[in-house]
DNA sequence: AGAATTTTAATTGTATTCAATTTAATTTAC
DNA sequence: GTAAATTAAATTGAATACAATTAAAATTCT
């Protein structure tokens, strides 16, 4: 097999083993965020809005990786659970401002357990976690912008 | 803040890299592969089957981390192309097997400077694309199963 | 000021992804 | 040998993702 070849081989493909592991992580949190009542999108906007209290649509986007047509359904969706209200900016009617409610609030305390729990699926050690931590930031932050 | 919601920020959410970094990458693959006419789910079926020439839909599923319900759609459309062709296996009437076609073949010579372009577009040095390589290997295979 | 450009969200359409169910075929147990 | 259990795909339904377009508001340029 040539060298052309030996690239095409699954095995070898570093990015086919990003999309299958994030696909599996993913998978593991089910279970801890049904019981919730999250999916992981909501979850990851809520941790936003747990530290901010108040986000634009776009900062969202921005900190996620999502831009408004992933998040707009999104976001409705956590606002008819009454987790979240959104309003347009006074300052500029452009933008969207998305607030933590009390009761998004509360649901903080059910969710500081989760990031144990997932930790305690993966099986690699501690210093492994930390290299494969830095090696994504690094891998994200080139594609910033 | 205290520990609990330390786990909660973002910034220290490995999982949460590795979902937008497989997104990231994903979209990169976007334009190399529009221009051979695949999807990224496409291709890395293809992958398989330019390697294996015939597979039954649940050895693909294994190989992909994907399901027939992913993968059910994504092989019609496969076929609908030409690439690949579908047939019940003689021996046991329950499997489906998934050959690559002439045509599928052909697509083979057009893909193979794909993985190169990709490369080309990842910021990590040669030691830690390895690392990354066998970190994500070692956190895969703890979900095999 | 007023036109052209840019920015921000929302909308639309396509393709995944996955859980849960269904159907058909095969294997296992009794 | 047949009923029960298992297996493999397909189907259905919900939730993402993302490109492309649209609409409204703000900014820039002259």
């Amino acid at each position: 097999m040539n060298e052309q070849n030996e690239g095409l081989r699954l095995e070898n493909q570093t990015c086919f083993r990003l999309y299958a592991a994030a696909r599996e992580v993913m998978k593991s949190y089910r279970p801890y965020l049904d019981a919730i009542g999250l999916t992981y999108t909501q979850y990851i906007v809520l941790i936003i809005l747990w530290e901010k209290r108040e986000c634009s649509v776009k900062t969202l986007g921005e900190k996620l990786y999502l831009d408004s047509g992933t998040l707009t359904p999104v976001l409705k969706g956590l606002e008819a659970k009454g987790f979240v209200s959104r309003r347009r900016s006074e300052s500029d009617e452009r933008v969207v401002l998305v607030r933590i409610t009390p009761q998004g609030e509360a649901l903080r305390e059910k969710a500081a357990g989760v990031p144990g729990k997932i930790a305690a699926c993966i099986s690699l050690d501690q210093a492994e976690a930390a290299e494969l931590h830095r090696l994504l930031y690094k891998l994200l932050d080139s594609f910033k912008k």
